[in-house]
DNA sequence: TTATGATTATGACAGCGGTCATAGCACATC
DNA sequence: GATGTGCTATGACCGCTGTCATAATCATAA
């Protein structure tokens, strides 16, 4: 988990985004922060002349990028593609880290989005951003697979929401069965979207 | 949305809830769940010698049983009861209130979890309890439409899974698209978990 | 009325946390 | 060496917030 060192600017935010997993914006002490990242604290003002709001926003831009690019990373690890796979793989990152710890902290874009969407614009704007930046590449790496575009889009959605639903309920049983469930269940659904090119198309989706 | 004034205990539980869903654990502050529930400041260290934690804990486990509510509700107004329309029913809740008010509150569980999951064990315990008293209901009404008890308990699981998930993106976005979407593509996995026996399935619901 | 327990009123306190002001340091360029 | 510019250091301020102490009020039963 402890990633990137490129400098002092990078670690604050890595660490930013770390206390947002674990306690949400209010966790996010500025103080904190620099701690944490061994950075000096008179960098905060240098580096984030927009205060906490700033270093929260940008906590959450790069959470957006991170899972973005693990999507792609996730994609060449898989032995079989398949939608089902990928979302399991997904998912897994988390069950992971739940067997691992013992804790499951939540998703930094969740956090913010529960705690500030109402109250920071920016905030908000960027949680939004970060979410479709993360939904992006889900979407083309399902029409890589044969699901066509328009459904990929609402399959990534789904897919997205599925998982931040079940890491809120596995972060309060401290369990990682929802998780588990989720992939499984949407298993069928998902590679059941995979157009077979020539081939007997096995369902098709109306809307 | 202004519900049950019984007694000013209750209206400070509720105002919590409010609260925890506009901004998180952060956002409820003791003396401003007083105010806006037009109870008396002085009532709350009588009520909740807890403190705070003991307030946001029971607006979590009130959130849970309201949740639980919903559902028989919505069971109760569907024309023609089917899993899809259950969710639908439940996601229209959201959709709704972004219309007519033009922001999205979140879930006051969801908002519990992630700040406090790891910082106040009483908190996660009533939250994992909150997400069970609210699946219960929805896989006993799944039941009594026809779906295995096994499947309608981890279908109950993605169903709340994939609502939380796209209250985030939809509070993010401003936008019930996300919430739109799920329900869209998770229909035909959930009715099609019903099982027919011999004939016509209109079976009976669970009490 | 009086007593007793439930409620409300209020002020103070202590801690925290974001922000700002101001100064010090390092180093490159001229 | 002078000078400017990126970075760091530090302390103070101020507002907020949860909590507590203490007392006043109220209701009800004896």
């Amino acid at each position: 988990m402890v990633v990137a060192d490129r400098g002092p600017r990078q670690r604050m935010v890595f660490s930013a985004a770390q206390l947002l997993r674990r306690g949400g914006v209010a966790a996010v002490g500025m103080r904190e922060v620099a701690v944490q990242a061994r950075a000096p604290r008179g960098s905060l003002q240098h580096y984030f002349p927009g205060g906490k709001e700033q270093v929260v926003n940008e906590a959450v831009a790069w959470a957006g990028q991170y899972a973005a690019g693990q999507v792609s990373r996730f994609l060449a690890a898989l032995s079989e593609p398949a939608p089902s796979a990928l979302f399991a793989a997904m998912a897994r990152q988390w069950t992971d880290e739940l067997s691992a710890t013992g804790v499951l902290a939540g998703c930094p874009v969740a956090a913010a989005t529960a705690d500030s969407a109402q109250t920071a614009e920016s905030t908000r704007t960027n949680a939004a951003e970060a979410f479709a930046c993360w939904r992006r590449p889900v979407a083309e790496t399902l029409t890589g697979m044969g699901v066509p575009p328009e459904r990929a889009s609402a399959l990534a959605t789904l897919m997205v929401s599925a998982l931040e639903g079940a890491i809120l309920i596995a972060r309060a049983e401290r369990s990682s069965t929802a998780l588990t469930t989720v992939v499984r269940e949407l298993a069928p659904l998902l590679d059941g979207a995979v157009e077979r090119t020539r081939g007997v198309s096995k369902r098709r989706y109306g809307r």
